[in-house]
DNA sequence: CTGCATGATTTATC
DNA sequence: GATAAATCATGCAG
């Protein structure tokens, strides 16, 4: 009927069943005393109190009070059960590879690497090893932080276990109430903990957008590449598709990606196209180092009159899909 | 600052 | 999956 005191469940000071006693020991001024060291002779006077001529008539008295607010515990039923939103975190935690079981990070880290750079192999290293770097940093905060706060917690559970215990020599402490306790404990530092989560999974988003943002930054190909891909085009410009190999080749010569080799043949026939007589010009310019490169190797080859490279001839301009698209 | 060039991405199509 | 076309975003000369 009368609740004295009106604490939150979650309050661990403020739990019914009144355990300030119990936590405040946690305050180190407060704790037992060591030899040497306390004022208070704590042990001497447990043991006075314990053998106190009164102490079972004070401890039937607080049994009885104890009965008439045990009301008040009870109906509180634990609901107990994984948090929607702790589960959601260590999903997210799990997929970005920094929960879990160690594996360097490293497949997280390439897969957003080869989302990020079209997915061929061997590029993007650069930033590959920067970002592997970076979720491997937050990796580590993250697990020594959750260490932490299991060892704090564990501590803290036994810490409050054992006070629980010697109490209830001299008040009546079910098993129960203990249990509860802990329970209440543990939601805390859960709690601590799904912060820790939270901050890290925006850690981690933020890494991951940054590094995502970073694939937009362009930056032009050298003009020796830039050389290399126009010869190749403007001589293949009856039929400008590159084959795997070619694009290898290419890529490798120009010290770029076979993607941004693929990138490059696909801006470059869409802009020809939409300029022809513009790049007109430019095809003339190609057409002559092409002629020239090829006198130079033909000049050895004596009679060979065709150019090093196929259909360098007609710069047709036009009509070179490959399925007659256009 | 502006406009164009250019590499990258997205969307639609085959 | 490759490509065309449109679009985005940045680099850079003027």
């Amino acid at each position: 009927m009368d609740r004295s005191r009106a604490g939150g469940d979650d309050d661990i000071t403020g739990a019914p069943g009144s355990l300030d006693a119990a936590t405040a020991p946690i305050r180190p001024a407060a704790s037992t005393s060591l030899p040497g060291t306390g004022s208070v002779p704590s042990p001497l006077w447990k043991h006075a109190l314990n053998c106190h001529r009164m102490k079972p008539a004070l401890f039937s008295v607080l049994c009885e009070i104890k009965e008439r607010t045990a009301l008040s515990i009870r109906g509180i039923q634990e609901e107990d059960g994984p948090d929607p939103q702790i589960m959601r975190l260590d999903n997210m935690l799990l997929a970005e590879g920094v929960a879990g079981p160690e594996r360097g990070g490293a497949s997280a880290a390439a897969a957003v690497v080869a989302a990020a750079a079209g997915g061929s192999p061997g590029e993007g290293n650069v930033e590959h090893s920067e970002y592997k770097e970076k979720l491997a940093q937050i990796r580590r905060m993250y697990h020594a932080e959750l260490e932490k706060y299991q060892q704090a917690c564990n501590e803290f559970t036994d810490h409050v276990m054992n006070l629980l215990r010697e109490q209830s020599r001299t008040r009546p402490i079910s098993p129960k109430e203990i249990e509860r306790m802990v329970g209440i404990i543990h939601r805390k530092f859960s709690t601590i903990q799904m912060q820790l989560k939270q901050s890290t999974c925006e850690a981690v988003m933020i890494l991951r957008s940054r590094f995502l943002d970073a694939r937009r930054k362009r930056r032009n190909f050298s003009k020796q590449a830039a050389e290399i891909l126009n010869t190749y085009f403007y001589s293949h410009l009856a039929n400008p598709y590159p084959s795997e190999e070619a694009k290898e080749d290419l890529a490798r010569k120009c010290s770029i990606t076979v993607s941004q080799v693929a990138n490059w043949f696909g801006n470059k026939r869409i802009r020809y196209k939409r300029n022809v007589a513009k790049l007109q010009e430019e095809a003339n310019r190609y057409a002559v180092k092409t002629a020239v490169d090829a006198a130079s190797v033909s000049s050895q080859a004596s009679q060979a009159n065709s150019p090093a490279t196929p259909n360098s001839g007609g710069y047709p301009a036009q009509c070179y899909t490959p399925d007659g698209r256009l």
